[in-house]
DNA sequence: ATGGTCATGTAATTCGTTACATGATTAT
DNA sequence: ATAATCATGTAACGAATTACATGACCAT
């Protein structure tokens, strides 16, 4: 069982739902393509880690409803044991940012605008959700309590809202000095 | 070419070094193996992109010393206009957070405590190297100068350093849930 | 009509990791 | 002795993206 595997656990542990659902909620926290995720469904069917259920909807196309299986939930469990990898990060932008001293003023422009665009719509998105969440279950939030998914989910919104600000920040900055670097003669 | 092939790029601009000096400079902006990193500098050759010259060592083995050539820096400059793809982030650890509440205590805070101690290393080493850059190219840096490859470099750094900063925070506020969380009655 | 969402799959290709291979020097 | 660093490469495998394929429903 790869990574992938164990993130498409991750949620049917919460709750059971179809491939495309699964594609969709995956985005945050691990990035996989629908032709990746609907294999290792398969795989994970076949191995009694999940199993499904075939649901037929009148006006949309019927779809399979996954859930987690006792054995699926034990793997799950058993992997939180093992030590991680280390985080891995690609970033186009950033590899630019390293070169822009061979381009231009409006090069450099126009490579931080497009990732704050890119920030500003994820901070709102991110922002929204953690407010459902914090309004649908504000009992459950005044202790911490780890055992809880709600907590766990929480703990990670904020996480990503705390580090999409950030980003944000330092294209400001960076922006900042590049216009001043603009209008300074050489 | 592909991201990697820019990537490397971006470093030979810079100054010329071997592939295994690519291999080792590279991994703060992109991780790569030697086993992906040779091949790529062999295509660059062969387009252009980059020559070499062998130089030979007396006390340790004969190295390639690649060096970026004027094809190189056009194409590079050229990949600075383009738009970047998203970011794209992997953290198993993520991953396991999200799920901690189907777990135990002892699990999570070993998880956490693993987290801390690669980014205290990572830390350490960051500031490290900003130090001595600040120190080398004290005078450079009183004014912004994006076309000058010191102080897009030292934005990179700063830029490493506070989100590991940020990172290290947050393990340690959800270690310390984690033990409230432990300690409180069930 | 044109494009978007819902829904699932396979095939081809590229990217990335692990393993295989070699060999000298230096430190513990 | 044993492991680590320097140095370069190929082969095999696994992971991930892009493209191919189909089809209904809904909004503009």
């Amino acid at each position: 069982m790869n990574t992938l595997a164990f993130a498409l656990l991750s949620f049917l542990a919460r709750r059971s739902m179809s491939g495309y659902d699964l594609m969709l909620a995956i985005q945050p926290l691990w990035q996989a393509k629908h032709s990746q995720i609907y294999p290792t469904l398969s795989k994970l069917e076949a191995e009694g880690h999940v199993d499904f259920e075939r649901v037929l909807q009148h006006d949309k196309p019927d779809k399979k409803v996954y859930s987690i299986t006792p054995k699926g939930t034990e793997a799950l469990q058993a992997w939180l044991h093992e030590p991680s990898s280390d985080p891995n990060i690609r970033d186009e932008m950033l590899l630019k940012a390293y070169s822009l001293w061979l381009g231009d003023h409006d090069a450099a422009r126009r490579l931080l605008e497009e990732r704050i665009a890119y920030f500003r719509k994820r901070l709102q998105r991110l922002e929204g959700i953690l407010d459902d969440v914090q309004t649908e279950h504000h009992s459950e939030l005044d202790v911490p309590d780890i055992l809880s998914p709600v907590f766990t989910r929480v703990k990670l919104l904020e996480r990503a809202i705390t580090t999409a600000r950030l980003e944000l920040d330092w294209c400001y900055e960076f922006l900042k000095q590049i216009e001043q670097s603009a209008k300074k003669p050489r």
